[in-house]
DNA sequence: AAATCCCATATTGTCGACATTTTTATTAAA
DNA sequence: TTTAATAAAAATGTCGACAATATGGGATTT
């Protein structure tokens, strides 16, 4: 999961950057709050120019909307907007899979192995869910994407969508309750990759990423049938 | 194509974006060349911050790449970055296809007409042809997607991929010669759309961009050759 | 002659201050 | 009491200056 970069000089921006990331994805900037500039300057010790380059770089990756003479606020996304980014992912992931079965390695197959082993313990030990269901879920996506080897697919993807959809899951409070069926899903996906079948990788990454998307379609139906 | 945002406030950095832009599209800043910070602010007449913020912009965008210390260059690509964004292009665009023949509008269907029209009387009057290669493939393009009622998905492909796209067709000098084929693929898809048949819309407009593809890749594949 | 080191120069990174715009608070009028 | 106008406060936009880093040239060494 850690996509460190190895020997790239660090500049304030950049921390700053990831700081913030991490302050949006443990809720201490809230969902639609604003970002302001004098307060977080203080609190971050920096100048505000190397804090508007960061808050720059929050924009570029969509998590954050910057208003002419208005500010900068966290992302705040309604129902529909969860669900486009869900199509974009089907199409996005789904060509992901289709060029991994191609592309992939043998180091990168077993790495897909053992994250699956890893899955299958935890289903059957009934114990650790909520890992394979948020963060383990992310890195069995992640692989594929990485053995693409289209990098461009990969920055899109792991870069801005998943941090997107894991800003929004966080944000509606969604715990998916799918694991032993992603499990399988997941099966599908490594089989038809190991028989280098792209069609096939393609179609059943599709239809994981449908029956997710039609999962959180529900969950949000619930809830707005339960508010009013 | 005019994509004019109204009633917007535009900022010094929002106009230098647009500027720096069109110098790179129109070739003003050279692929791969070095945005110079004290040059640039010179020649347009600001200052060095509202011009980082410009070139922030830009690298949001992909058009340029900026490394510690080191400045911006404009992107170069080679060849496996733009099969890369091809590849990319269709399966976002597949998807758009797919979602626009469910969600297009009359009004959004009367235009398609308009420019298929366009289209064909190029065509036929054997003038103009390099407007449907550049310019008017890409507007055609930019109504499906505009049409998917995809706001993530139009954001981006029409700020991101198809400025790629653009000027990396500028980069290696390209000019499709597939205008009739290219009419009759437009007409597929649009034909698909108009039935409400996603799934063909889906495949049709697939279908027409990795032709597209397999153009360019063969233009590529001459030109190392000859140069070899 | 080639390679290495060092210094002068130029460029990028960072900061604090001023200008402009928005927001809030206050006051006056209906 | 509510609304409108206005002034004070705070936030964002913009700028020029200084600090840190990289580049290029020349002297020195092998």
């Amino acid at each position: 999961m850690a996509a460190v970069q190895d020997g790239v000089v660090t500049s304030i921006p950049d921390r700053l950057f990831l700081d913030l990331k991490n302050a949006i994805f443990e809720g201490r900037i809230a969902v639609g709050s604003k970002l302001s500039e004098p307060e977080l300057a203080r609190e971050y010790e920096v100048s505000r120019g190397a804090l508007r380059e960061a808050i720059g770089r929050l924009e570029a990756c969509r998590l954050v909307i910057r208003k002419n003479n208005l500010g900068t606020r966290v992302v705040s996304l309604n129902h529909e907007q969860l669900i486009e980014i869900y199509h974009v992912r089907e199409s996005l992931e789904g060509m992901a899979a289709r060029q991994a079965a191609l592309a992939i390695t043998d180091e990168e197959l077993r790495e897909l192995d053992r994250l699956l082993d890893h899955h299958a313990n935890d289903i059957e030990e009934e114990i650790n869910h909520a890992y394979f269901q948020e963060e383990g879920d992310l890195d069995f996506h992640y692989s594929i994407v990485k053995a693409s080897h289209n990098n461009f697919l990969f920055e899109l993807l792991c870069n801005d969508l998943y941090q997107l959809v894991r800003l929004y899951r966080y944000q509606f409070g969604m715990r998916s309750k799918r694991a032993v069926r992603a499990y399988d899903e997941h099966c599908n996906i490594v089989d038809a990759i190991k028989r280098r079948d792209g069609e096939m990788a393609e179609h059943m990454m599709r239809a994981h990423i449908r029956a997710s998307r039609e999962n959180v379609e529900l969950m949000l139906a619930d809830r707005t049938s339960n508010i009013a």
